[in-house]
RNA sequence: GCCGCAAUGGCUCAGUGGGUAGAGCAAUUCAUUCGUAAUGAAUAGGUCGCCGGUUCGAGUCCGGCUUGCGGCUCCA
């Protein structure tokens, strides 16, 4: 017998090489029924995988993380074993569980195309092998039977992860006529899965690099019952009418021309006042953290970007340089602010007395991006930076580093951006010759963030070989209304361009010193962070309205204080209010045509009155909410004022 | 850049074995004064992304390009 022990501590005797599943069994049969796969001793195991020693055990639910992984891994599987039938000789790359359902990587062979229109076909053959019921046998194998059993069968892919394992720890998974190079947890059998709906087909390097063979990449997800899916596609349809491309056309706040060019977004009325809006709003607080505001042209000459070194890496793959009449005579548009930010510190001898200098500018930038690359606001060729670059000493570079991150958490408070994630983002260990500067200076850069991070208490998840080729850095990521992930603010330290520039100041003790540089961008673009803003607020709070998209309307004319309060109140946002004194019919407005062209109502009534709200309503889609008489404005102010407190 | 998909009036879309385009919304005009979001009638609006080919004839078939979408790679 072995002891085994449950999450709650308590310990029951089970025979030898009994399984998860015999034990769920023991417990409820609908717990059986449930249970998808089991933790033992805290890996993850197959619920037929025989239990030999004593062990603490974990069962997994469809509901948990580890339940989903095993239930979607097992989809993978399915998925192959439906291309095996349907696509002899297809060869099979990765198939892992991800996020929202799971994908395979496949090559299905010479001259041969799986497209989105074979997607239902294949679909349709995973239904019918989960009918058979078939069981998921997991076998311990050795490296050379492996590679034997694989090589026979022309997985040259296979073969190639299977040289990289270590002998002793490989195992497949067999379903049927289908075996995979696989460390598991699977399901029972491939009865489990209920509801299968293959998303979407891409190509995908091999190993993700781009000089290896593309392969076909196939998204797929499943559920245990039909119900479950059918709720993912709804939310799905939901989430695409958050999406800001969509948003932004419809409130006509940005476009796209093909005459101007890919990924050169022009910003429409509206969208200008929303922008300006936000940027007013991070140039009262940076005025107030002790930046001065520069500006510097759009264009530089192409021996500023041989100096700082980025023409060396990003010159052939940048928009080409500007000829002039004068011969041999270059200029590139501005990919960074940087360099011009170093010749304005480079323009008078600096002292230790004018450290930290903080210059800002809402600076354009034009980077030719791969145009596979492009994607509406969050991923343009010509956006502005809310660039600011921090010169200072060694010593001041931990403290203006906090005070960057306490401007960035005011920012997302006061936008209401709750689930960021920070990622601090250093050299890859492996590849340090790719890097710019000294060994020392990058360890210097590299703890001052780790430590700062410690004790700013920013839980930042560290990924290595992610840095800039001149510095790491720190970057706060959001997700869009898909779940796609996208940078916003970033903070990077740089001991590289201050050599690269022979950026000097005067210490006290009259020696000549380096400053550090810190780059630093709170939403990062403004392109980017209005598009994440809309899809973060959009069905949510209204609360980056623009003139023209909102009108204060008191349901009778007893409200009408109510209303002038709160058009009072949202003024700073030049929020109209459709107050008609005159008239007491206000009904009449209503059906005026220029307010049906009026995204958003606000409407007053006795309920809203006493809860100090304002019922939301959306043109077309009807009430979204009330929200509380704080908005996008008050919020900042609000904000400022408690900073504006401490300083006093 | 690579793989797959798409492109029809301002917007959302129909147009299914090729025979020279339809709807709803928006717009304009007239009527309507109706208290928590779509009043009625009429009018106007498209060389079907661009270029070329096949055909007596192409929105519809083929090729190239442009732009967009989902991914991959990339993101100073």
């Amino acid at each position: 017998m072995i002891k085994i022990t449950f999450p709650d501590g308590s310990v029951r005797e089970f025979p030898q090489g009994t399984t998860a599943m015999e034990i769920a069994v023991s417990i409820s049969s609908r717990l059986a029924q449930d249970v998808v796969a089991a933790s033992i001793d805290g890996n993850t195991w197959d619920l037929t995988r025989p239990i030999n020693q004593d062990a603490s055990i974990k069962l997994y639910k469809w509901d948990d993380e580890e339940g989903k992984h095993a239930f979607w891994h097992s989809s993978a599987h399915l998925m192959a074993e439906a291309l095996q039938e349907l696509y002899p000789g297809i060869k099979f790359g990765i198939g892992p569980a991800i996020e929202n359902g799971f994908y395979y990587d496949v090559d299905p062979g010479e001259g041969v195309v799986i497209k989105d229109s074979d997607l239902p076909a294949i679909e349709a053959k995973m239904l019918e092998l989960t009918e058979k019921k078939e069981p998921i046998v997991r076998r311990e194998i050795s490296k050379e039977n492996a590679m034997k059993m694989f090589g026979e069968r022309g997985e040259t892919y296979k073969t190639e992860l299977i040289s990289e394992l270590e002998d002793g720890t490989i195992t497949t998974y067999t379903q049927g006529a289908f075996t995979d190079l696989c460390r598991g947890p699977h399901l029972p059998n491939t009865s489990y899965i209920k509801a299968i709906k293959l998303m979407s087909i891409a190509g995908a390097y091999w190993r993700g690099d781009e000089k290896r063979r593309q392969l076909t990449r196939i998204y797929g997800i499943t559920f245990p019952k039909k119900k479950l899916l059918y709720e993912y596609l709804v939310l799905l349809e939901e989430a695409k009418k958050r999406d800001h491309r969509k948003i932004g056309k419809e409130l006509e706040l940005f476009t796209f021309s093909q005459q101007v060019g890919q990924g050169l977004p022009l910003w429409l009325p509206k969208g200008t006042q929303l922008r300006l809006k936000l940027e007013e709003f991070l140039k009262r607080i940076q005025k107030k953290y002790g930046y001065l505001q520069v500006m510097t042209p759009h264009i530089g000459n192409k021996m500023l970007y041989i100096t700082s070194g980025h023409y060396a890496k990003y010159g052939k793959d940048s928009f080409q340089p500007i000829q002039t009449p004068e011969e041999g005579e270059e200029f590139l548009l501005k990919p960074m602010n940087c360099p011009h930010h170093c010749e304005i510190y480079k323009a008078f001898p600096r002292s230790y007395k004018d450290l930290p200098l903080r210059l800002a500018e809402f600076g354009t930038v034009y980077r030719y991006e791969q145009s596979g690359e492009l994607h509406g606001l969050t991923r343009v060729r010509g956006f502005t930076q809310d660039d600011a670059h921090i010169f200072c000493t060694q010593e001041q570079v931990k403290g203006e580093f906090m005070r960057v991150m306490e401007i960035i958490q005011i920012i997302f408070r006061a936008l209401n951006f709750k689930d960021y994630e920070a990622q601090i983002s250093l050299r890859d260990p492996n590849n340090k010759e790719k890097y710019i500067g000294s060994e020392e200076n990058w360890n210097k850069a590299e703890n001052a963030i780790i430590e700062v991070c410690k004790e700013t208490g920013i839980n930042a998840r560290i990924e290595l070989g992610e840095a800039a080729f001149y510095g790491p850095k720190l970057d706060f990521m959001v997700k869009d209304a898909l779940g796609r992930r996208w940078q916003l603010g970033t903070i990077q330290v740089d001991y590289n361009l201050p050599e690269r520039f022979e950026l000097e100041y005067v210490g006290s003790d009259n020696q000549r010193h380096r400053p550090v540089m810190i780059h630093r961008a709170p939403f990062g673009s403004m392109e980017r962070f209005v598009a994440v803003l809309i899809e973060h607020t959009a069905g949510k709070f209204p609360i980056w309205l623009t003139p023209d998209q909102a009108v204060v309307l008191p349901i009778s004319e007893k409200f009408n204080d109510y209303a002038r309060q709160i058009a009072d109140e949202l003024s700073m946002q030049d929020i109209s209010v459709l107050v008609d004194d005159r008239n007491e019919k206000i009904g009449r407005k209503i059906r005026d045509n220029e307010l049906k062209r009026i995204p958003y109502m606000l409407i007053v009534g006795e309920k809203e009155a006493e809860n100090n709200e304002v019922s939301v309503r959306k043109q077309g889609e009807g009430d979204v909410g009330s929200m509380k008489i704080t908005t996008f404005a008050s919020l900042i102010k609000e904000e400022i004022e408690k900073q504006m407190n401490q300083w006093q």
